[in-house]
RNA sequence: GGCGGUGUAGCCAAGUGGUAAGGCGCCGGUCUGCAAAACCGUUAUACCCCGGUUCGAAUCCGGGCACCGCCUCCA
């Protein structure tokens, strides 16, 4: 058996085998969310991912340190307050205290460190110092930006030439830039913004350079992976690599993961279509393991189209699934290989969690549970982070319940009350009449030895 | 235009050389006054198209086509 573990590298664009820089031990640093407005589903996915992957490394022995910033300094927060009336610091955090409960409320490990760029000033402008010592950065009227044609690999996580990156640009020209791709290290900034004394005068960090600054303070210049949105690995990410590089003289980090980006019902997540998802939102609807579980099922590259019908395909298989377990008899036992072995070796490449789910479903539906096999399933869920959903959803529709309150409950309970009245008769015509005249409401009925109940159809 | 990704049943989704996981749905059966739930069973001669390599390809190579993402600070 390998035991190998294979990770997609998405600065080679092959899958390699995984070895870590100091054996045993996994460093890693995930973009967090600058922290502007609520988080949506797209940030949900990407903690759920990097949550599954820090516990799968832990699951095989890894000793890991986890990374995850906030970007609280940036023009979007300042756009924001300047909206709202309300000062940066203030947007900044009640968004940072948000999205911590978000991630929380789904269930995720909280990551070792979560620096915030504000914090992290003096390291940040040591860093530029640094940058333009070694002759990649320039001073220009209070500002400080990158010198991408002095860094030779530039593009190389990307894959993109510097003249392939400026023939199709909606660039605007900035006459204080030396090439058209260099970006801002340290910004000046207007009055009321928020700012610090530098060397090069008050003002506040670009964007791309707290990642590069809080990376290597935590975990070296050179450690094991780096992970964010598909969507970061131009410019942000390259930028990282380029501003790193350039003074370290080492590799920044050794394997990038992506994961890749939702669409809402077919169509981009984006704020002009006006389809966010907020985490909120989302939860007051489905339970966190239904979330969780969707992303799960779907390979954590791929883009994913969410959408209530597919929550409700992934809830209606928990309920199955969880009638299974608490079953014991009537099931019927089928050969199947080590279902451990199986999902452990899907995980081991790539992080298959799609394939694992596979393997889980077809176990529980293919077994005479016992005690072992109760502790392989639980031994499964805790490894995906879901541990505990079976006593988390119910089949009783409660997710729809406001739906359901929007209902004229009066005219419902009539209707089933003459129709139990008819059944009782045996007047199965007029039963079957108010039967349709409740579809027609939208409402389905349902009979039991306790009486009659109804769902949303 | 450049780069990257994707294309597998009605829908979703695994599958990187050995003859198509899994889920939802559909259909049939048991059960039920009828339904629902549950349970049992069925459901891709076939993996966008055309070539090639191979004993053998969804999987590798070449060429197309289609869709999606990114291409600088939120557009």
């Amino acid at each position: 058996m390998n035991h190998e573990l294979r990770i997609y590298n998405s600065l080679t664009n092959k899958k390699e085998i995984f070895k870590e820089l100091i054996p045993g031990k996994v460093g890693i640093y995930v973009c967090g969310p600058t922290v502007y407005s609520s988080s949506h589903m797209g940030h949900a996915r990407s903690a759920i991912v990097f949550d599954l992957i820090i516990r799968f490394l832990k699951f095989v022995g890894y000793q890991t340190k986890y990374v995850r910033n906030f970007t609280d300094v940036d023009d979007k927060i300042i756009a924001k307050a300047a909206e709202e009336g309300i000062a940066v610091e203030k947007i900044a955090n009640k968004y940072k205290l948000e999205y911590l409960e978000d991630v929380k409320n789904l269930g995720c490990l909280s990551p070792d460190f979560q620096p915030c760029v504000s914090e992290n000033i003096n390291e940040i402008i040591e860093l530029i110092k640094k940058i333009i010592a070694s002759g990649y950065g320039y001073v220009v009227a209070g500002e400080v930006y990158y010198n991408i044609s002095k860094f030779s690999d530039y593009g190389k996580l990307s894959n993109q030439s510097t003249d392939s990156m400026l023939s199709h640009t909606r660039l605007e020209i900035n006459p204080n830039k030396k090439n058209d791709l260099d970006f801002a290290l340290w910004k000046s900034s207007k009055e009321g913004d928020p700012s610090w004394n530098s060397p090069w005068g008050k003002g506040r960090p670009g964007w791309h350079i707290e990642c590069s600054s809080m990376s290597t303070k935590y975990l070296g210049e050179t450690f094991d992976i780096h992970g964010g949105g598909r969507d970061l690995i131009f410019p942000h990410h390259e930028n990282e690599i380029a501003q790193s590089e350039c003074t370290s003289n080492e590799k920044f980090a050794n394997y990038w993961i992506h994961n890749g980006l939702i669409n809402i019902n077919k169509e981009k997540m984006s704020k002009s279509i006006g389809n966010i998802v907020n985490i909120q939102d989302a939860l007051k609807i489905w339970n966190k393991n239904i979330i969780k579980i969707f992303f799960l099922t779907h390979h954590y590259r791929t883009p994913v189209d969410l959408s209530s019908e597919k929550l409700k395909e992934i809830k209606k298989t928990l309920i199955k699934i969880k009638k299974k377990i608490s079953d014991t008899k009537n099931i019927r036992e089928r050969k199947m290989d080590d279902f451990r072995k199986l999902w452990i070796n899907a995980m081991r490449d790539d992080f298959n969690s799609a394939k694992a789910f596979g393997y889980y479903f077809k176990y529980i539906n293919e077994r005479a549970l016992t005690k072992s096999n109760i502790d392989l399933i639980e031994e499964f869920e805790i490894t995906m982070g879901i541990f505990g959903w079976r006593n988390e959803i119910n089949d009783d529709t409660s997710s729809e319940e406001s739906f359901e309150q929007k209902f004229d409950q009066e005219r419902i309970q009539k209707i089933i009350l003459e129709r139990n009245m008819a059944r009782q008769i045996k007047n199965w015509k007029k039963a079957d009449d108010l039967r349709l005249q409740a579809e027609e409401l939208g409402i389905e009925l349902i009979d039991t030895k306790n009486g009659t109940s109804w769902k949303r159809k």
